[in-house]
Order: C-alpha cells, then structure tokens, then sequence
RNA sequence: GCCCCCAUGGUGUAGCGGUUAGCACGCGAGCCUUUCACGCUUGUAGCACGGGUUCGAUUCCCGUUGGGGGUACCA
C-alpha cells in the first residue's frame, strides 16, 4: 500500500488537514505501507514557502512522520509537460479561450444536460475533452460507487493559458507516477474525481483507490473558522493540547471502533485503524471532549514529562513542584500558569470578591492562628503531613468547618480561591515564602477596622 | 440554478431485519472533599419525515425535508 498526504500550503494546516494526515499516516502504518509527502503547490500565486514550512511543522508536532518526500508538485513540471504535449498530440487535449463566463453563458444555452465542449482554437487554456456519452464511476472505499454522467460534466480545464497545469491534471499523473495505491482525501475532492480518472483515462492507466473522508465542520455546523476558537494545528498547540491527545481525538471525529473503544493511544490506534470504517457523513468539531481526552493524557504523563511540556510550553523552568501538585487540576498546558503560575510569581492582586468572603475579620482571625499553626509545623520537616496536622489542629482548636480555616490561607497565598491542594501549596513554597505572603495578606489585603 | 454526497440524543459514535437502541463528551443529581478539579454512583436526551419491501424496519428501496461539498485558467 502506498499513501500520500498532499496538501496544498496556501494556509496553514488545519484540523480538517490535520485529520486527512492522520488517517493516511495510520493507514500506513496499519498496513506497513508507505506514506508520501506531497506538496501541492501548482498554484503558484497563492503557494509560499512559509506556508510549506508551517504545514511541516504541524506535522512534525503532531508527530506524523513520511516515508517519502516532501516532494513539490512544480518539481515533477516536466513531466507533467510531457505528458500534456501526449495527450494534445493524442487528440485527448484542445487549447480554448473559453472563460468561465462562457462556459456559463453556454450551460444557460444549452441546458443543464449539456457539460460545456468547446473547438480547438490553437490558443488559451488547455481542456480535456469529455467524452459525449457515458459515465464515470467513482469506486469509493468508504462511499461505494458515484456515478457522474458525461453529460454534467464541463471540459476541464488541466491547464493554463501559459501552459502551467492545474491541481485536477498534476495530481493524477503524480499519485499515478508515485504509484499510490491508496488516495485518502477530503470530501471536498469528491467531485473532482471524475475529472482525474478521466486523465487516467486518457493515458490507459490504472486509477487508485479512493476514500474520500467527510468534511469537520464547527459547533454550529458550518465550515470550521477562527471563530470557532482553534481552528488550526498551530492553535491548538498553543492553546496547551499534547499531540498525543489530538491524534486520538481527531481518529475519533469520522472513525470509531466496533467496541466502544474511545481511549487510544497512538499504536492502539495504528492497530486497529481501517479507513473503509470511516463514516459518511461530516462530523462536528468538539473541543469540549478534546479538553477532556487531554486532561486524560496529561495525567497519565509522569511528572518529570509533564514538566518538561509545561516548561516547553510556558518558557520557565523549575516548574517540576508546582506541576506535581496541579497535575490533576490541569486539561491542557495552558491550564497550568492560571492555576499555579502565583506559586512562582507571586500574588500581583487579590480578588476583591475572595477577599470580600475570606478576608473579613473572622477570615482575619482565623489566617493568624493558621500563620501561628504554619509557623510551628513540621520542627523536622515542612511536609504536607506535618501541614495537614497542625493545620487540622486549628481547625479543630476553633471549632469551625474546614473552609473557614483553609480559604482565608488560600486567598492570602495565591490572591484568589483555587488553587492546588492548600497543604501541598504551603509545602511548596515553603514555611519563609508562606508566612511572608500570609503577613502581607494581612496587611495589604484586608481594608477593615483592624488592619 | 445544476451536479454530487450525507442523515442514530446537544456533540462524537456502536449497531449492519427481531436490541430494554450500547459507549463517550456535555448537562443534572448524589458521594468524595480545604477551593477547583480528579474519581465513583446515578439521571437526562436519539434512530428527521412520508411512502414502500418484509411476518417484522434504526437497519433495505423511493420520495420529502434538512445539512454539506462542487460548479475557477484554486486546491
């Protein structure tokens, strides 16, 4: 089995791309295939290499490695030359200065039943001719068989005026030179694929299989954009999702196994993946559940990795006792600096409202016992066991409910109500770190009669 | 407009002629509990509609409706 990726770097890569990659890649590997690289970038107007870089990027990060390539679609323009001076000399291809508008004016003349055919004018762009009568089926692992009538269709045009070809004419003869065996591509495609078998066609050659995978679409249904939050394989990096978890969730989005199976890592994955078991019909862009796979992936990661990836991902370091104690609080990288990152940088402002709640006077009261419990605790070590006694003590001492003792500490020491276990954080920042933030809480923070 | 594809709860899916229609996310309730989470228990909600075929349709066929894709000298 041979497979290619083939995206087009007029943008970057997006979730639906990201997916198409995927299915390939674990098609691929499911089946000890080989997975190509293309680089469809016929389209030389739109085509920068900036674009390529992130597109190689999205992928390295996602962790989708090829076996061949990256090729450039231009690279092959030779051939591609060859083989349309072939099919000119064959009769298969006419020049016309047809424009669309024609094309228009003529269906409007003709009628629906009428694809447009025009006269070799020795000059303008190159169309291929459609037979008059006939069909063209489409075989589909996942769809089954399409038929487009000959009649529906228009001549297309393969390539331009100034004879560079176009993606429906290039990409033919690349799979068919690359021998794929295998296309896996967006349903996007699926109308253009009478057109490329007609090349096929032309040449006498053996067309691959195709699977042509439903369309993600977002929340409400419409194409995935921006404002669908992220969109794109680069957001979704930024916004804290490890690439292990993005692999499982997007099999998921079209793809789903016969055993209810939803937690997969990626060679669970490779194991079971079939594309002829995709679905048919367009699946909708979730993040809600991503969030929630991440969360799973991030917990199931040791704390010496995940510490790594949340000093990757936020640019400090020293990190490891901080994201030890948030690790369960945590769905995505992003998660952690919200959460934790006052362990590091202190308290720039407290909340007024915690502060309204927990910093009254009896709050007030209360964090100074907890300061005195705090300052007393651990002779032989600072541990969260030693926190959790003294501070259980205090509790227990004054006669009130948990919260009232632990919320005024949690306020003083991260300046708002969440924030991970309060023992572990008091660990964490030691007893001098402690006292000092909890000194200032009751200086700063509070505004009455007895500050 | 024309061509094509699709249709199981709010979302992702399992199902492949006979099931109490399963699982997951979300949402609700409860438990746990120092906040937030995690975890556990539990509840809510679905076969778009109408015709066929069949002893029997979520499942097969047709139509309708709805959604999507294409209709470029883009990919």
């Amino acid at each position: 089995m041979r497979v290619r990726f083939a995206p087009s770097p007029t943008g970057a890569l997006h979730i639906g791309g990201a997916r198409t990659a995927l299915f390939n890649w674990l098609q691929a590997r499911h089946d000890g295939g080989t997975l190509l690289l293309r680089i469809e970038d016929t389209d030389t107007e739109r085509s920068t290499p900036e674009n390529v870089e992130q597109i190689l990027d999205a992928l390295r990060w996602l962790e989708l490695d090829y076996d061949e390539g990256p090729q450039s679609q231009v690279g092959n323009t030779e051939r591609h030359q060859q083989v349309l001076q072939q099919l000119i000399a064959d009769g298969r291809v006419y020049r016309s200065t047809a424009t669309g508008d024609d094309v228009k004016a003529y269906k409007a003349e003709h009628g629906a039943d009428k694809g447009f055919r025009g006269e070799d004018q020795g000059e303008g762009a190159y169309r291929l001719r459609v037979p008059d009568d006939g069909e063209t089926v489409v075989h589909d692992l996942i769809r089954g068989d399409t038929t487009f009538r000959h009649v529906h269709l228009d001549d297309p045009v393969i390539a331009r005026a100034d004879g560079r070809v176009l993606y429906n004419f290039a990409v033919a003869i690349d799979d068919l030179d690359a021998r794929i065996t295998h296309v896996i591509r967006g349903e996007d495609h699926l109308s253009n694929t009478p057109k490329q078998l007609l090349v096929y066609e032309a040449l006498g050659a053996e067309p691959p299989v195709f699977a042509h995978i439903p369309l993600i679409h977002g929340p409400d249904g419409k194409k995935l954009s921006k404002r669908h939050g992220a969109a794109s394989v680069q957001e979704l990096r930024e916004a804290g999702y490890l690439p292990e978890a993005v692999r499982n969730y997007l099999a998921l989005l079209g793809w789903g196994t016969d055993d209810d199976t939803t937690v997969m890592a990626t060679d669970e994955l490779v194991k079971r993946f079939d594309v002829a078991r995709v679905q048919k019909n367009p699946a909708r862009f979730d993040e809600q559940k991503l969030r929630w796979l991440n969360g799973l992936y991030i917990r199931d990661l040791s704390v010496e990795e995940l510490t790594k990836r949340v000093e990757e991902f936020t640019g400090r370091d020293g990190l490891g006792p901080a994201v030890e104690i948030s690790r369960e609080k945590m769905q995505t990288l992003h998660d952690f600096w919200p959460l934790a990152g006052f362990i590091h940088d202190g308290v720039s402002a407290y909340e007024e409202k915690a502060v309204r709640k927990w910093l009254d006077d009896a709050g007030r009261e209360n964090l100074r016992a907890a300061r005195e419990a705090i300052a007393g605790a651990g002779e032989d070590a600072f541990t969260v066991e030693a926190l959790d006694e003294a501070l259980r003590g205090v509790v227990e001492g004054r006669g009130e409910k948990p919260g009232k003792i632990f919320q005024p500490i949690r306020v003083a020491l991260s300046g708002g109500t969440i924030s991970p276990g309060i023992f572990e954080t008091i660990a964490v920042l030691g007893r001098d770190e402690t006292l000092r933030r909890i000194d200032a809480a009751l200086e700063n923070a509070g505004s009455g009669p007895d500050a």
